[in-house]
DNA sequence: CACGAAACGT
């Protein structure tokens, strides 16, 4: 196991659905793939870049998506700018199957512009069926009579495919259904009929209406002209684009052993399934090569789908790959390339390259849209920058773009993140004069908004609304609903949501286990959360580091790793796992929910309630983390995080080796400089320290500022008070804590204990220095704790407590301000005076209780043991 | 073929 660190671990692959593209296909273009990285030293270079750009599937340079493509067109398909002679003939169906296309028909017809300027395969008597059908054809009967009516005047396939795509377009399955099977029975030839069910495949789909398309495809399969790539195309198509991928992908296998031949459109259909339904990426790189390697030329359709799932994944660098390679193959880019492209941009954080590019668009006379603008105000909301969001924002509305509802809820998710309702408010109010009416979106933001901010009255008002609206509630309403009010406490009405769930139809899904989870975590019952989790593996839904994430955090918190060998503890749900385990029939795992909110609601075990159980508790947590290991749930930094924060309140180092131990099967680098600078290594892997908090630094601030802080409180915890002090240092050079000093004040309020007092520390003799050069201090200095807002326990003070602890061991004239707890204070001349006794600096400069000069040995977890406390 | 909503950390 130690020699076999998983190399597909991901510092900032944080999203559970996005797997790290490393590209166990890969080895076939890169043959020295696998030999790399077994041989690698542990920290390369490579290792980082990998970690760095989740878009890069592999140490390798070359073996990025694109360039993996690009490599295998080279290698396998030098003809893949001729058309090869493998290639399915060209078909229109394309063009035909687009619903897009049919829709600009209605307009046109709509409008009376004669009906010869349209490439028209139906006939006019069609048109003439199709207002019949929408006057008389109500019922079912009435439909029938219509059809029957106009039977022999309709021209084959090509008529009824018309009146099916019309009826597609006013979203009438039903009608879709029976006009199929109306003309299937009246057609003998079999390729028009697989015509007319390929139609009512792809038209059904559309429509989500995935088991009428299925059915049409069987009966198509066994009347005998289903079997065509069209019917397969449509199919896939079809569960695609409502994200039954892995059916789409069965699909797509089942026609090939069937002999056909995947043609463009199939391809297409199969990759844009794969974006939709969040598929690793090896597997969407796999299809691509194989559309290549059978000599089918991708075309923007194809790339843009492909640029789908890098967005889908946060791949941008891939997206940068392919778009790229557009350009080189000279295929056109459109507006949906464009803003696929830059979705995949935002979604990677790469929010300058996204403007970059879109300030690039009209030069290509491609003009930014309503999509555009709201791919551009999400990315900026998401990344924390939410003043650029709301300009753009504006921008958009000062260039008369006509706003949509997708539009108009992301500026609703922007406001209700920022708490600001009475804007929110007006935005309902404009839409509703706009007549934009608010769908099951825009009320879970609305939702989410409001629980956030702990308003679970309005959050229960918007909750009433919605209904009153008949705006169904879906698994999301459900669980913000869940999660918030369990959040707040109102268990209650949890548990009602939940009933409503129930009566719903709907399933819980890993999100609102992973929610449960968590309410039950943070109330402390990790056993109930523990055997939760192994309740919704048994309901055949599976955890991921989300799930994982709370649990282990949850141990972190709770568990006092003190020995205790009384050996009597409540055992450990792990442990008895198999005896629950025939429990799968319906409904208990329900009953067992419900009774878990009845533990949270009965309050008798509240968040400070601490067990001493010791050596059980530490078994408990390694099952936990050996399962993570049996799922191959790839850890991410708030793992990481965690793993740390447990480490700090370890009593002794061997429970906090065992903690490292699990570390370093997730991620060498992590372990690796946790380690090496809890051991005293740091002139050894500061250089890896370094490129580890470049990539921490990728994150967002919240992210980034948890793990130094976590990192700097096990140092802290440890005695490397030193090694502490250079993380921290480091952290307010990358401005992971925003502005954590000035001259006059220093503000510790985002900050950990440990780092806050590292901090203290730098900060003065930062003044110090200051003192020494024969400058003024300024008048008044103070310290900011805040109120503990960021304490493992809300209100406590801990941080407040912790810094007065250290001012006074150390005999620094601070004190708390009165108007403030949350505050010391001091003139700036009383500090001058201390700083300048002869044995202040002494007490400022902080010592690491381990340290080794550089050797460049390599070091086991084991000489933690050997070292005194 | 493109844009919007949920769980972990602070």
């Amino acid at each position: 196991m130690a020699s076999s660190t998983p190399p597909h671990c991901s510092l900032t692959a944080s999203k559970p659905y996005q797997n790290h593209p490393y590209p166990q296909k890969n080895h076939r273009q890169n043959p020295n793939h696998h030999h790399h990285h077994r041989n690698n030293p542990k920290w390369t270079a490579a290792h980082k870049v990998s970690l760095a750009n989740p878009s890069l599937p592999s140490p390798h340079s070359a073996a990025s998506p694109a360039s993996a493509a690009a490599a295998a067109t080279a290698t396998q398909n030098p003809t893949f700018t001729s058309l090869s002679p493998l290639n399915a003939p060209k078909s229109d169906l394309g063009r035909d199957f687009s619903g897009r296309r049919s829709t600009r028909f209605v307009s046109k017809v709509h409008l009376g512009r004669p009906k010869t300027t349209i490439s028209a395969r139906h006939t006019s008597v069609a048109d003439e069926a199709l207002q019949h059908a929408i006057q008389y054809g109500k019922d079912e009967n009435g439909l029938e009579n219509v059809l029957l009516t106009f039977e022999s005047k309709l021209c084959g396939a090509d008529d009824y495919t018309f009146l099916l795509r019309e009826f597609g377009n006013r979203g009438e399955h039903l009608k879709v259904v029976q006009c199929f099977e109306f003309a299937v029975r009246r057609e003998r030839r079999k390729n028009e009929q697989g015509k007319l069910a390929s139609a009512a495949i792809s038209i059904l789909g559309r429509l989500g209406k995935v088991d009428l398309a299925r059915s049409v495809f069987d009966r198509a399969l066994r009347e005998g002209y289903g079997n065509t790539v069209y019917a397969y195309s449509a199919l896939i198509s079809a569960n695609g684009r409502n994200g039954y991928c892995n059916e789409a992908i069965k699909v797509f296998e089942t026609m090939k052993n069937n002999g056909l031949k995947p043609n463009l459109v199939t391809f297409n259909a199969v990759i844009d399934a794969c974006g939709k339904g969040g598929v690793e990426f090896n597997k969407v790189l796999w299809i691509f090569d194989e559309m290549l390697k059978n000599g089918v030329q991708p075309d923007r359709i194809t790339y843009n789908s492909l640029l789908a799932v890098c967005s889908r994944g946060g791949f941008w660098e891939a997206a940068k790959n392919w778009f790229n390679e557009m350009v080189d193959r000279g295929i056109d880019q459109d507006i949906v390339t464009y803003n696929t492209f830059l979705d995949a941009l935002c979604k990677g954080g790469q929010m300058d390259s996204a403007f970059e590019i879109m300030s690039q668009m009209p030069t290509k006379n491609i003009m930014p849209n309503v999509v555009t603008y709201s791919t551009m105000v999400d990315g900026y909301a998401k990344a924390g920058r939410c003043d650029e969001a709301l300009s753009i924002f504006n921008n958009m509305r000062f260039l008369g773009i006509d706003l949509d509802r997708v539009s108009y809820n992301t500026l609703l998710t922007i406001y209700s993140k920022l708490g600001n309702f009475q804007e929110v408010v007006d935005i309902c109010e404009e839409m509703d004069d706009c007549g934009i009416e608010k769908d099951v979106v825009t009320y879970n933001a609305l939702l989410g908004g409001y629980g956030k901010q702990g308003k679970y009255h309005d959050m229960t008002r918007v909750y009433k609304e919605m209904k009153a609206a008949q705006v169904c509630p879906n698994l999301l309403t459900y669980s913000t609903l869940i999660d918030m009010y369990s959040k707040g406490g109102l268990y209650r009405e949890a548990m009602d949501a939940f009933k409503e769930l129930k009566q719903s139809g709907l399933k819980p899904d890993v999100v609102l286990y992973s929610a449960l989870i968590d309410a039950l975590c943070k109330n402390a019952l990790v056993e109930s959360a523990v055997s939760l989790l192994h309740e919704m593996t048994r309901e055949g839904i599976s955890p991921n580091v989300v799930t994982y994430n709370s649990i282990i955090d949850a141990f972190g918190r709770y568990m006092s790793f003190e020995a205790d060998f009384d050996g009597n503890g409540p055992s450990c749900p792990m442990l008895i796992e198999d005896l629950t385990e025939n429990n799968t029939a319906d409904g208990k795992g329900d009953s067992r929910i419900m009774k878990y909110f009845g533990q949270l609601a009965s309050e008798r075990v509240g968040p400070l309630k601490k067990d001493s159980r010791g050596r059980q508790e530490i078994l408990c947590i390694l099952g936990v983390f050996k399962k993570m290991h049996e799922l191959e749930i790839k850890p991410n930094v708030v793992t990481f995080s965690a793993i740390l924060n447990a480490c700090s309140r370890c009593n002794s180092f061997e429970d906090a080796s065992m903690l490292l131990e699990e570390l370093r099967m997730f991620d060498n680098q992590v372990y690796g400089v946790a380690h090496g600078l809890l051991m005293g290594y740091r002139e050894t892997v500061w250089v890896q320290a370094q490129s580890l908090f470049d990539e921490v630094r990728q994150m967002d601030t919240a992210t980034a500022s948890a793990f130094y802080n976590a990192l700097t409180d096990m140092l802290w915890h440890f005695g490397q008070r030193h090694g502490a002090q250079l993380v921290v240092l480091d952290g307010k050079r990358r401005q992971v804590w925003d502005n954590v000093w000035s001259d006059s004040c220093l503000d510790l309020h985002l900050m950990s204990s440990g780092a806050a007092q590292a901090m203290v520390h730098a900060w003065l003799l930062n003044i110090r220095s200051i003192v020494y050069e024969g400058h003024e201090l300024p008048k008044l200095l103070s310290i900011l704790t805040g109120w503990g807002k960021h304490s493992k326990v809300v209100g406590d003070g801990a941080l407040r407590r912790a810094i007065e602890a250290l001012l006074t061991g150390m005999g620094a004239p601070f004190r708390l301000a009165k108007c403030n707890i949350g505050r010391f204070i001091s003139t700036g001349s009383v500090v001058a005076a201390w700083l300048r006794e002869s044995g202040t600096l002494k007490v400022l400069v902080l010592q690491d209780d381990r340290s080794h000069p550089a050797s460049g040995g390599i070091h086991k977890i084991s000489d933690l043991q050997m070292l005194p406390l």
